[in-house]
DNA sequence: ATGAAAGCGCTAACAG
DNA sequence: CTGTTAGCGCTTTCAT
């Protein structure tokens, strides 16, 4: 196996110095057409392919931007993703991908190994960022967006929506419909999560009618699976009392849904079944479900655009950018 | 804002020379206790990340692996990548990941942006790559793993599965259960549900008794919603006679399976359905539908760790490896 | 166990 | 428009 080829050798192929071949492949306006096809040939002749780590280190740009999310298998932020993705693709910019398994220690630690590859954007899910990852993060100069939730105190930029007015939504929803004796299914508890439970229980607080509610949470991870266990769960604490759910999230909801058929309850005469992020299985199974929408896959290109125009500017804190929520009204409720 | 600190500012600190730091970071073994404590401390202080282009320019290891899959959205390949997520961490390696949205086109182009950062290995999905991609990856000399299918002329290794026997399989499932109207249901048709579908009608053609076929296929991607059309589709081609449905993948089968709610069709007994890659939703769905298992998790990490294990050795070609299927029989049929 | 010198492959800055 | 020179920050090699 030869070694791979480099600029020289394609230099040499071409009959032009290195820094002309350096240009056809970065500036090619700024090269003469007859040298530019010479060297166009010459590249694709001898299947020349530039060394990112020489060019990084030399022009220290990396064209990389650095992304963490919680979770590879939640879907939703799967939705993300595919919105920095195809962002990501028009600035010609490669993604570097940690998943931290809502973690803020391994996120620190991620942090710490993604800072390693100069990146010239930083993409975190939430805010539950520990104080040395945010002194990494800071120290580094680059633009920084935090996604999903909405933040007091971002690092930098920040876009998303609250999720604590999404639950007091909800739950409003629920009572307006006359429902009562209210249940909150809660998987995983992560900031987001608990500022959903929060807005539930604010909203049951303010109602101006009596009211019961009850919490079933776990830390375990979502799952289909476990929405009909935590629906097992708040019936038994209600002592089947319980006429409505809001569940944290769709997985769970859909759980639920096919777990009253177990048990034999009508949705939504016997009790009512919400969920949160309004995935495609929500809107089709029968009855449909109700759900809070967001949209995420813009978000996740919203992210990269903001990156892209922080790049040069002075780090003006730009005001959080609240993208909102829609609650989807459908047939469980 | 002053400029990152580097391996001197480090070693300046320390009291040390910037190699010493260096092999603090990479090789803290062959530094005395004292040294090494007190550069610790100088990094931990002053926040240094090493620049992994300026370490990966001189040390030739770039400690990144290249990945493409040919849909983000598809969760069959979030389970790929978080087997290869998990396997990766444990090997101190980086991830740089592609989607080429199941087109060789754009996977050709993704393949030389991504060897451009010198890549320590390669992980494909399928074996549908244009010749200049097996040019290129032929020649840049790294160990290649192609993921999913089977493949008579591997670029290098692989590992996966036959799609057509597992298409003969879950065919011959239906008709040893009586079911002789079959459809099939197929959306994207690459090259793996193309391959099913050629196991379905090789298992029609040798079946011993009379027996009828109604494919219905769409280059559109697959979804919960189009299950539903397909449904409507091969009904109406079938003049209502289909009774048994195999969907290339579950996502159309849970379509297929609320449509027939809306349809007023009970399930196993008016029409089977069976789906592919056994997602949790098939199992704790009304009925529970039959589908098709394979390990996809194992063979994400399976393809880092050969991977590894092929990064020093000679290109001895290996065998391709059959992670293998299992049907999963259910309720729906 | 530690350090000095050289150079990885590329591009910025300057020169022509 | 094209080329020369220097150096990005690190690790390799060789010396001590």
């Amino acid at each position: 196996m030869n070694k791979k080829p480099n600029l020289k050798d394609v230099a040499k192929v071409a009959g032009v110095s290195a820094i002309t071949v350096s240009r056809v492949l970065s500036n090619p306006e700024k090269v003469s057409e007859k040298l530019r096809t010479k060297v166009e040939q010459a590249v694709h002749e001898i299947g020349y392919i530039r060394n990112h780590a020489a060019s990084a280190l030399a022009s220290r740009r990396s064209g990389v931007i650095a992304v963490i999310i919680p979770s590879l298998s939640n879907i939703v932020f799967n939705d993300v993703l595919q919105g920095i993705y195809s962002a990501v693709k028009q600035h010609h910019l490669q993604v570097v991908l940690g998943d931290c398994h809502y973690s803020p220690l391994e996120e620190e630690k991620l942090i710490a190994t993604l800072l390693s590859q100069s990146p010239e954007g930083f993409i975190l899910t939430g805010t539950d960022q520990t104080d040395y990852a945010r002194k990494l993060l800071q120290q580094s100069g680059i633009p920084i967006v935090q996604l999903m939730e909405l933040s007091d105190c971002p690092i930098d930029m920040n876009i998303g929506f609250s999720h604590f007015n999404a639950g007091v939504d909800i739950t409003n929803h629920l009572l307006q419909k006359g429902y009562r004796k209210l249940g909150f299914l809660g998987a995983r508890m992560d900031t987001r999560t608990q500022q959903r439970l929060a807005g539930f229980k604010k909203a049951i607080a303010d109602f101006k009618q009596p009211c019961q509610s009850y919490v079933v949470t776990t830390t375990q991870s979502s799952s289909i699976r476990l929405g009909g266990q935590l629906l097992q769960a708040v019936m038994a604490e209600s002592q089947g009392q319980c006429d409505a759910v809001f569940c944290c999230n769709d997985d769970l909801a859909l759980g639920a849904l096919f777990e009253t058929k177990r048990m034999n309850l009508k949705v939504p005469a016997d009790i009512a079944i919400c969920g949160f992020n309004d995935l495609e299985a929500s809107a089709l199974v029968e009855p449909s479900i109700t759900s809070v929408a967001s949209p995420r896959f813009e978000m996740g290109q919203q992210a990269v655009e903001l990156l892209m125009t922080a790049a040069g500017e002075d780090k003006t804190h730009k005001p959080p950018i609240d993208v909102g929520y829609r609650i989807v009204e459908r047939a469980s409720t």
